[in-house]
DNA sequence: GTTAGGG
DNA sequence: CCCTAAC
């Protein structure tokens, strides 16, 4: 990626950001990805386990975080490296979108020391007593990075002005020294202790892999392949389904973020966000006990239930639910059933008997014990009668002997449809629509109608 | 709810 | 066989 497509990326979000914040577009993120997951994993307890490249995603198929992964796209070495070239507000937002930056700012000093910490952050060689390499992995990881690095170009100041004044570990029982430590320079190797020791905090935070251990890092070929993964079609469908219903609920998030920007805080919040996808999720796997396809047909599905069938389908895979797809287009006759020649023997009694259009009727009285032949498909099966028997009609005399052999309808069978269409002419292949305005008033108009003003269909009954 | 017409 | 518009 160029750096102009970077960079309109970033302005972007930016925008996103002043409207509802980021923290709320990711929340929302969190969601509907929670949605696509078949199941929860455990070791992924928030949005940014999510997030986290270096975690092994498995099945849960992080191409569906494709959205928030692209932000990832540029925070390779390079980028990395542009950052120190920025302001020193740069580097401070940078860490305190985290609610991050003050501990740094406590051990490494100097914004560009930082940058230069992040600079040699995936080569690992800083391997000072501060476990900085875990740390810079997880803001490495979090797709916020190009975010704080797009705003600072601008008003990153000010905002970093606003963040000085809430410490980073306010909250934190074992850093008392809270926000005034971010002013103090001079650093003791006791901090740097504490920090060490909680760094799982930390590490819980940016990455949330809950219980990863000394986790993978400085993987930037593992980053790489990520991002050339594209979103599966299901994420985008979900994505754009889901994406207008999941904003409203988690709005004033970024009010609590902003003023409350504690680690334990943000945790609590993306724990809160985290909790609420399952129980969505478990509503969407309840609905899904009642598939159609699930259900013994006894008739056809309705059309509701197909609807239903191909809107929400939850499957673990991409593969599994393509698979599923197809099938189910393949299933779409799955219910067809050929007509037998008594079928079609009552069809056309039926037909003979209650004239043409009167499906209902012939359903009613001769199908009534075959439960699969529904009115419309008495009138398909007329329909595809009568084109048989004109197409056969029309090639009787040269072939007349051979067809009979080759033809599945009898040609008493044939005859008499002939017979029936020449009575009983299908709606529409002769007369217009116009005529059948007086179908239910028949016997009554024919008589004082005139009878070329009649559909065919209105003399029914006169054979039988 | 039923039917015609198109797919 | 399915879907939809028209009735």
């Amino acid at each position: 990626m160029d750096r102009e497509e970077y960079l309109g990326k970033c302005s972007n979000m930016k925008c996103q950001r002043v409207d509802e914040s980021y923290v709320h577009a990711l929340q929302d993120e969190v969601m509907e990805v929670e949605h696509l997951l078949a199941e929860p994993r455990n070791d992924h307890a928030s949005l940014d386990g999510s997030l986290d490249s270096h975690t092994t995603l498995n099945g849960k198929d992080d191409l569906e975080l494709e959205a928030l992964d692209g932000l990832l796209d540029d925070v390779e070495i390079n980028d990395l490296e542009g950052t120190v070239g920025f302001p020193g507000g740069t580097c401070e937002e940078y860490f305190l979108d985290f609610g991050f930056a003050d501990k740094f700012e406590e051990v490494l000093g100097s914004g560009p020391f930082v940058g230069s910490l992040l600079q040699n952050s995936s080569s690992e060689s800083h391997s000072s007593g501060l476990s900085g390499s875990s740390i810079v992995d997880g803001v490495l990881e979090s797709t916020e990075v190009p975010i704080a690095q797009s705003e600072c170009k601008n008003d990153s100041l000010d905002e970093t002005i606003t963040y000085e004044s809430h410490g980073a570990f306010r909250n934190n029982p074992s850093q008392p020294s809270k926000v005034n430590c971010r002013y103090n320079i001079s650093l003791d190797i006791q901090h740097l202790q504490d920090l060490d020791n909680n760094r799982h905090l930390a590490g819980g935070i940016l990455t949330c892999k809950k219980e990863k251990g000394p986790v993978e890092k400085g993987q930037p070929a593992a980053l790489r392949e990520k991002r050339f993964r594209k979103p599966t079609q299901r994420y985008i469908e979900e994505f754009s389904n889901s994406r207008s219903k999941e904003k409203a609920p988690t709005a004033g998030t970024k009010t609590k973020y902003l003023s409350d920007s504690s680690c334990d805080d943000v945790l609590h919040i993306r724990i809160k966000a985290f909790k609420k996808s399952p129980s969505e999720k478990s509503s969407i796997e309840n609905r899904d006990v009642m598939l159609p396809e699930l259900q013994v047909h006894k008739g056809r599905p309705k059309k509701e239930k197909l609807e239903y069938d191909i809107e929400s389908f939850p499957l673990e895979s991409e593969d599994e639910w393509l698979t599923s797809k197809r099938s189910r287009r393949k299933d779409r006759r799955k219910h067809q059933k050929m007509w037998t020649l008594p079928e079609v023997l009552k069809l056309v009694e039926g037909i003979s008997e209650y004239g043409v259009g009167r499906w209902t009727d012939i359903k009613r009285f001769l199908f009534s014990s075959t439960s699969y032949r529904t009115p419309i498909d008495l009138r398909d099966k007329w329909r595809n009668l009568l084109r048989a028997s004109s197409a056969q009609k029309s090639t009787r005399e040269a072939e007349q002997n051979d067809e009979l052999a080759l033809r599945p309808l009898p040609f008493n069978v044939v005859h008499r449809v002939q017979e029936l269409a020449k009575i009983h002419p299908y709606p529409r292949e002769r007369g217009s629509k116009k005529l059948r305005v007086s179908q239910a008033g028949s016997s009554v108009i024919a008589k004082d109608s005139p009878p070329l003003s009649l559909s065919k269909r209105n003399v029914r009954r006169k054979f039988t």
